[in-house]
DNA sequence: ACAGAAATGTAGTGATCGTTACAGAAATGA
DNA sequence: TCATTTCTGTAACGATCACTACATTTCTGT
């Protein structure tokens, strides 16, 4: 009845381990089920889980750390969500349900230099929200390539290269609504806006001030090809 | 005779760990000492050890693998360079002495859009060169926080923080001689070419061919300001 | 030849890593 | 009441971390 982690799969050691059986309901304490019930909220575990990982990164978030800011002990983690790269796993869908609407929002803009506005204004405002860790889990969550977090690296790139496909898409839309010149290459386009993304990320996480990105930002902007049209 | 490491005095735990003494003339091998005589080139295995936190940064490179991709047992490693944190840091100023003729090559252009073309595709180059790691130690080096390396990160960013202000310096003087518009913010604009400098090295490291970051550099150059002029 | 100095290789230190075995606690259904 | 199920807390597991004590080797100066 078990299944396998996806990251596993991709390790070069490839234990292909058994998961601990998924919990039957994610909010399992209101059902009632024989047994000792959960002392703690599922959910509310997770986000500071994720917070965690995403205020230090993979290899510096320590079970032991998860341990002292959940208030858990590891074997309760390890029943409820399953090991390190699991609870990575769920914290990075838990952070992309938060960062969802910021590129549904901007994608839906009815002009492409609208779209770059309201995503890397966006993103200014997420990455230095003040009580979020600074910079973004997915780029910044495992930079560095360590053997044992070859898979989670490439997990998250895969994320992030997605992101410029989806991008492209938008923009590829816009060359055919006349929005942006007929000879933009709308994937060069989407990386470039994925390049800032990622610069906008590290450069917050590095400390400098919402204003400082945000002039970054409208300067980025005052010549997005297609805007004077 | 000791001295004490840059490193630790940022370190919360406060040791202030003596150093090793100096070896009395980089190149030893040459000037003959009592002793038994090195048998590596210090700056060979510098070089090394450079490329090895560099592919990998700081945390996920261990001393067995710097004693691995080096050839050497740890005792000689840490007699001639120190422990991990100096090890890292000597790695950097080797960094640094490579980098160095791309940025004053860029800055000694004569106009604001050439510093700023020069910087960016020598980056690409730089970051996609066959035979070097992918990306840049100096921004990639130490991305997340663990606590035993935060003076690491502290290090690294300013680093960082001061090439904004010297490519700001440099577009304060473009100002002056009317080469940008009179209201440019220097420092905004400096800002925007070091954001786009760490997207460039978390792209390349991601895989990003050579030619795909080039197209990226040409779309923010196109737009430069007073390029048209 | 011999003492002193410096580098090497082995084999360890204690600390922390991710993970788990296991006993006890707290619920369920019969 | 009692067996069963599930969660909790303790206390460990082996592996790896950065680092070093120490004996040995190999040089220099006398």
């Amino acid at each position: 009845m078990g299944c396998f982690s996806v990251f596993q799969l991709q390790d070069q050691k490839l234990k292909l381990l058994k998961l601990p059986k998924a919990p039957p309901s994610k909010t399992g304490n209101s059902t009632s089920r024989p047994g000792r019930p959960r002392e703690f909220d599922h959910d509310v575990v997770l986000d500071k889980v994720m917070e965690t990982f995403w205020a230090h990164g993979y290899d510096a978030t320590s079970v032991s750390l998860l341990e002292s800011e959940t208030g858990l002990a590891a074997p309760s983690l390890y029943a409820a969500f399953g090991n390190k790269q699991q609870l990575f796993q769920k914290s990075v869908e838990r952070y992309r349900e938060l960062s969802k609407p910021l590129h549904d929002n901007a994608r839906k803009q009815p002009r492409s230099w609208l779209v770059a506005k309201h995503l890397l204004e966006g993103l200014v405002e997420f990455f230095t929200t003040v009580g979020n860790p600074k910079g973004c889990l997915v780029i910044l969550g495992a930079v560095s390539s360590v053997t044992s977090s070859d898979s989670i690296r490439n997990y998250l790139v895969g994320i992030r290269s997605k992101m410029v496909f989806d991008y492209a898409d938008r923009f590829e839309r816009s060359i055919k609504e006349g929005d942006l010149p007929a000879d933009t290459d709308p994937y060069a386009l989407a990386n470039y806006l994925i390049t800032l993304d990622c610069g906008l990320a590290l450069q917050s996480k590095a400390g400098f001030t919402k204003a400082d990105l945000l002039k970054v930002v409208s300067l980025a902007l005052e010549s997005w090809p297609g805007r004077d049209q």
